[in-house]
This record gives C-alpha cells, sequence and structure tokens, in this order.
DNA sequence: GTCTATATAGGGATAGAC
DNA sequence: GTCTATCCCTATATAGAC
C-alpha cells in the first residue's frame, strides 16, 4: 500500500499497459513489490539500525537476493525507498497542492493523503528520522527536496488561496513543522491520537474560502 | 554546557558545597563531565549509530576506561545522558513554568531557554531522535515523561495565564510539536533559522496578559 | 533469482597490566 | 582510572552452487 502503482493496469491492451507503466515510472518488478517492506524496516529501525538480518527478516528474502536486487547494498536501498515516497508524494500531494483547480480541495485532499500516509499517527516519517541522524549527509538531496517541496507547494496553494505571501509561508511551515512534531510526540507517547488531534488544528488555521 | 552543575560552587565552605552538591545532585565526579559529550554523539549518530569508536573520539577515553566508569556499557551512558537532559530541563524550564508568579514570565523563560538549548536550531533533540527509533522502547519511561512533563507543565501555565482548560491543553501540544518539527525542518534543510521563526511565531500563538 | 557458505571488518564488552 | 589486547558476535558484502 501506499507504493506506486495501485491506480495503473486499469483498462489497456498489452502494448498500451507497458507504455503506460513506462510512463508513469510505475514499475512491477520483484525489486518494487520490496521497497514498501524496505520502507517498514528504515522507519522502525532507522538507516543504521537497519540491519541485513531484519531486512531479511522482514522481506523473506536472503542476503544474495537482495545483493542481486539491490547491487548497491543497504544505500541503494534506501535510496529507492526514499525515490519511491518522492513519487507517491509528488503524485497524491504535491501535484494536487499545485494542480487542483480549487485550491482549498487541494490543501484538504493534503490533509486526507496525509492522515492515510502516515496510518493516522501510528507511522513515523521515513524522512523525518533520515533528516534528524548522521544518515541525512548521505541523502541530502532526497531528504532536502522532500520538505522543499512540499512546503512549495502548500504554500502556493495558500497564496492560491488568498494569503499573502508572508502568510503563505509562514503558515505553511507551521503545517510542516506541526505535522513532523506530532507524529514525533504520538510515538513518544505511543498515541497516534495526538498526530490526528494536531491535523484537525492545522486544518482549522487555513483560512477559509471568501464567500 | 548546557548541562548540570553550571551554577554551582560560587560561594560555600567546604562543608557547604558538599551539601549544596549532594541537594542539588550536582555531580563533579569525572562521568558527569562526560555526559555532554556523550549527549552530543548520541544526538549525532542517533542510539544504534553512536558506536563506542565515535565515544572513544568523542570523550577521548578508551573502552577500558568508558566501561570503567559506566559498567553498564551504551545503554548506561544513554540512560545517563537522558537523566541529565531531564534534570536540566526540569530546572531550567519546568519548574519555571509552573512556579513563577507571573506565567508569562515561565512561558517567556521557556522559549528563552528553549532556544539556548538547541543552539537556536543547530542542535537536534535527542529525546526525539531516540523517540522516532528503536531506542524508544529501551528508554521509554524517560521519552514520555519528558515530553508529558513538559506538556503538562505548559498547559498549567497557561491556564494560570487565563485559558480555559481545553485551549490550554491544545496549544502546549502544539507548541511542542511545533519544536520538535522546527527542528526536523531545519536539520533537513541545514538551516537552523527555520527553529527561530517557528519559536517567535509560537510566542506570538500565547495570548497575552489581560490588562 | 534464490540459496548457503564464506570473507572481512567493526560492533560491544572484558581482562589484566600499569 | 587508564590503557592495550583480546574475545566473541554481528555487521556488510561477496562467491559460487543450484
Amino acid at each position: 500500500m501506499a507504493g506506486a502503482g495501485a491506480a495503473s493496469g486499469r483498462r489497456a491492451g498489452a502494448f498500451g499497459r507497458a507504455v503506460l507503466k513506462r510512463a508513469q515510472k510505475t514499475d512491477t518488478s520483484p525489486r518494487a513489490a520490496l521497497l514498501p517492506k524496505l520502507g517498514e524496516v528504515f522507519r522502525t529501525y532507522g538507516y543504521e539500525g537497519a540491519s541485513l538480518t531484519l531486512i531479511t527478516a522482514a522481506t523473506g528474502l536472503g542476503k544474495g537476493s537482495l545483493y542481486h536486487l539491490f547491487p548497491g547494498g543497504k544505500q541503494q536501498m534506501a535510496a529507492e525507498v526514499l525515490t519511491e515516497i518522492d513519487q507517491w508524494f509528488e503524485r497524491e500531494v504535491f501535484a494536487p497542492l499545485r494542480d487542483s483547480a480549487e485550491p482549498h480541495a487541494g490543501i484538504a485532499h493534503m490533509f486526507r493523503a496525509t492522515d492515510d500516509y502516515f496510518r493516522s499517527g501510528r507511522r513515523v516519517c521515513l524522512v523525518g528520522v533520515f533528516a534528524l541522524g548522521a544518515a541525512r549527509d548521505e541523502f541530502t538531496d532526497a531528504v532536502q527536496g522532500y520538505f522543499d517541496r512540499w512546503r512549495e507547494a502548500l504554500a502556493q496553494a495558500l497564496r492560491r488561496a488568498g494569503q499573502a505571501r508572508a502568510e503563505a509561508m509562514e503558515l505553511s511551515e507551521d503545517i510542516l513543522a506541526g505535522m513532523q512534531g506530532a507524529l514525533v510526540l504520538a510515538r513518544a507517547a505511543d498515541d497516534h491520537k495526538i498526530f490526528s488531534r494536531a491535523l484537525k488544528r492545522m486544518a482549522e488555521r487555513v483560512p477559509k474560502r471568501v464567500g
């Protein structure tokens, strides 16, 4: 779930489907199926804590198979997981924020998709976990880009919704920080409702549509 | 720095000083001097990533010395670091929130002390780092207690400042989450100003004193 | 493409000299 | 109280059989 490709393969001949797949960069190779499982291991144990033993247990594959699929080892696994996460957010969150005709709809969609993705607070943010640790320096671009493009897309939607430039910048920063912090607090207290409450309050801080 | 004991040993005879030390639990043993250095290693590399090799480099002590001082190994080191952090916040942040005659003064003091402690965003929160990783389960009480008592002390100050019970609970949660999230974003973007901006905006969300 | 060795390095931890 | 030397285990990674 939450992975790429859930929306593919709907109605197309063999040729059309292949084109579609390439166009959307949907990967049906065995590696693609592993990425969500790898993601959960990195999320739970962090980059350093995610040992190959834990990874073999989570994936059901031996080390030999893993290195066959990811010759670059753990680093490549994490890099591909980050790429997949980025693509998911680009499609499900950033693009709607930028493209939806009605900016409030895009913002509402962001809150829904985010709540889903983080399982209403039961799941932490892998990019946040990496950002806080030493792994940040090994995955700088992915970590910076994720938050940067999220903030930028959200600020743009807020501006389109009528907010002044400075206020849109500030509120987008507040909302992103509020979500990340709520994930920290939720996991610290082992109480996922902290995240739901925070999401709700942040949605309320978005100025309503005039008229 | 930012550790315990900076305020001790000011003006007291040998006996008075000893009493003072015990009363404040100020520890002048060599172990106490190591805790800040250990803290920085755990903060930077996380619990799993903080290898004894890194720790020996940061402290200038060999493994033998470290195990002489901390027979419980890495676990004990981390536990004592967490205790020291907790004591520092209890003294510099939680107690002022609870005890200051003027609640707004306690809250203002919290923002100043927090800005200092996190070096205006250049430093991440060790408790937050632990909370997000697998170490949380090994240090549950310390991790839960830290955020819990902070939130509780802040909510109490907000109530004393005139806020309704429910609003005080919500705002205290927002402020804690906002700070933690801002530390994540600041480190992700490698831009500590994100934290300062967030602190300022959160201070503005605290209702002003009436009159 | 998957597995079972195996190689090599680094992990945490201990013993014992000084 | 500090060091060096060492133990044993687990880490990542590779080779090669199937």
